[in-house]
DNA sequence: TAAATATATAAGCAAATTATTATATGTTAA
DNA sequence: TTAACATATAATAATTTGCTTATATATTTA
């Protein structure tokens, strides 16, 4: 149940901006396990820039934050924001992605992060 | 509670249709009135055939389903559709728009197909 | 302090999106 | 069967998006 139901032109935004495979997978994944840049890259087998241009459109939007360890920048779910809530619910209809992560640590990809 | 969870790539195909003011307006509308193109014209204030080309990327998806009814055509949610669950799931999260269906109304507006 | 590493940002470009204008199709009514 | 009406489709133009390449910034380590 909902606290608070978000506006529709809002509601709209938020869906644009996880209507995106990329976008959207990446917070699934961000709903267990705070995650790298690194990480990112290896998973989704894409650029630098590319995964830190979606990280900053979630970013801008307030969705993730970010927090740097040493060289690393490490992004996570900002619950804080006003649209987390509609965002967790929209994550709860969708199939979890861990094993996007696993499969790195069971491939023993090199992350520079860990 | 979903039957089954919509694969993430298929999510995101649906987001991004969704992920649009207009178009998610009018499926929220769709949620428990049948309307016709005529009346999203006003209630938008659009061009018609900006709504029609709306009303058809949600058909191609098969989230909405045509019926004629004399000159005009109703646009209805499409139930049967393999993404209605997730769809549904996503409206349940939206404020209420009939009121913009009331206003028409009660402003007395010229809808044709009434 | 210089080199290496991780990430962000900027610039440029191709592809996708959305609106507009013009036209085609289908239905009703004179 | 012709005119009026409702809607769809097509063509075009403007805007947005997401990638790539190049570069800047911040941190660590030699």
């Amino acid at each position: 149940m909902l606290t608070k139901i978000i506006d529709i032109d809002k509601a709209a935004i938020i869906l644009k901006l996880l209507g995106d495979k990329t976008r959207l997978t990446m917070v699934k994944i961000l709903e267990n396990h705070d995650c790298c840049v690194c990480q990112f890259v290896e998973i989704f087998q894409a650029s630098q820039p590319s995964m830190s241009q979606h990280l900053r459109k979630l970013r801008d939007m307030g969705v993730v934050q970010e927090s740097r360890k040493g060289q690393w920048i490490f992004y996570s779910l900002n619950k804080t924001c006003e649209y987390y809530p509609f965002v967790k619910e929209i994550l709860s209809l969708l199939p979890n992605q861990d094993q996007k992560l696993k499969e790195l640590e069971e491939q023993g990809t090199r992350i520079s992060c860990k």
